[in-house]
DNA sequence: CGTCGATTTGACCAGATGGTCAAACAAAGA
DNA sequence: TCTTTGTTTGACCATCTGGTCAAATCGACG
């Protein structure tokens, strides 16, 4: 990814489009998704649409790629001299406010994996697995030395992502079960006594 | 929903065609699927396929009814004389016994929701909710009793829907951070620790 | 066998969809 | 103003897709 120089024309429209894009690959899923409604969203015609981007796939390959890298900082940040219980709720916490913040980002990854990550499936088992190796040997070092419980480094990490995850991808079922009120209303309480009580030695 | 009788050449056909669907709908979700790729799989031409469902909806529809009332049974069944903790354990333990042996059934389900679940809402707010309302607040008379520690009956009703289910629909991201080896391997050990740590008074 | 209802199929259709292209239009500098 | 480059669009196309239909084929029973 380089810095092409962009008009400023270049730039809204470029804006336009990927705002529109993840709004309706979110919900629709990219075989889902049309490029009409993509382009009518952005108040584009598609011919237009088009013009920015070459292809269908060339917009949604873009925002995947976007979502990725953020999707791993809460992680990526996990320190190793940190205190270990904070640093494992930290990271419940910043991964849930993605949740909370960026909720059809999460829908639009979850879309990609369910479909069997077609596009994406060579970083999962490239970054991915290699920050997941790194980090879940430094839980399982923590729990080690006795400083958190022990616990499978890699199911704890799977657990945290099924965790939050689910309060935004199946948010029409959270909030059915959740009656009234906001459905992420206590969530948070929830998520960081359920971790601290499998971590606390 | 009665009991049509049916001559041997339905049973067969429908079944291979409800078998097929399920294929290609939890691979595809609704829109990603066709028929043409369902009756192949079937074995069948598209209109015949077409004689025997009315429509592509209608196909669609028959898997997701009868997968709601499956999924369900597990959280149905916990017993208010039963020991709580056992209870609630045993809960966790049906649920990913279903992840694991019906996977398709789970990505249907979680295609749906992800979709906004339009097929399914009144599903959700209906049954769903009062089978919720019913069980969370048994939990919840557990905890009052100080049979189970305080927890919320909502939150970890969908906490175990979370845990149980993320290992079936993100089968491809689960495989790719737990390495080689079975991925499912350590997850029930994984979920009976976090579980009753979170509920053990 | 012959008949009648159940089953199967080839041909077909209308609408949607991703994508192309040449022409029209705007912007900005010379 | 003229020219050049960047932007937008209407018309169009090939393919796919859900669905129809009349005709052909099959199967069971008298």
């Amino acid at each position: 990814m380089q810095a092409v120089p962009q008009s400023r024309i270049q730039r809204r429209n470029r804006a336009a489009i990927s705002e529109a894009a993840l709004d309706v690959f979110s919900r629709q899923g990219f075989r889902g998704a049309t490029l009409d409604e993509i382009a009518s969203e952005a108040g584009l015609s598609k011919p237009n649409l088009l013009y920015y981007y070459k292809s269908k796939e060339a917009i949604y390959q873009q925002l995947l790629t976007g979502v990725l890298s953020t999707w791993l900082d809460p992680l990526r940040d996990l320190d190793p001299q940190g205190d270990p219980v904070e640093q494992i709720l930290n990271y419940v916490r910043r991964k849930l406010d993605l949740s909370r913040e960026m909720p059809r980002e999460s829908r639009l990854f979850a879309n990609e994996v369910l479909r069997g990550a077609p596009l994406v499936g060579d970083h999962l088992n490239g970054e991915l697995r290699a920050l997941v190796d790194e980090k879940a040997a430094l839980i399982e070092a923590w729990a080690a030395d006795g400083r958190i419980a022990a616990v499978s480094g890699r199911h704890l990490i799977i657990s945290v992502w099924a965790e939050t995850q689910h309060y935004a991808d199946f948010d029409v079922q959270v909030r059915a079960v959740m009656g009234s009120g906001d459905p992420m209303a206590g969530a948070a309480q929830h998520l960081e006594r359920l971790f601290r009580r499998l971590i606390e030695v």
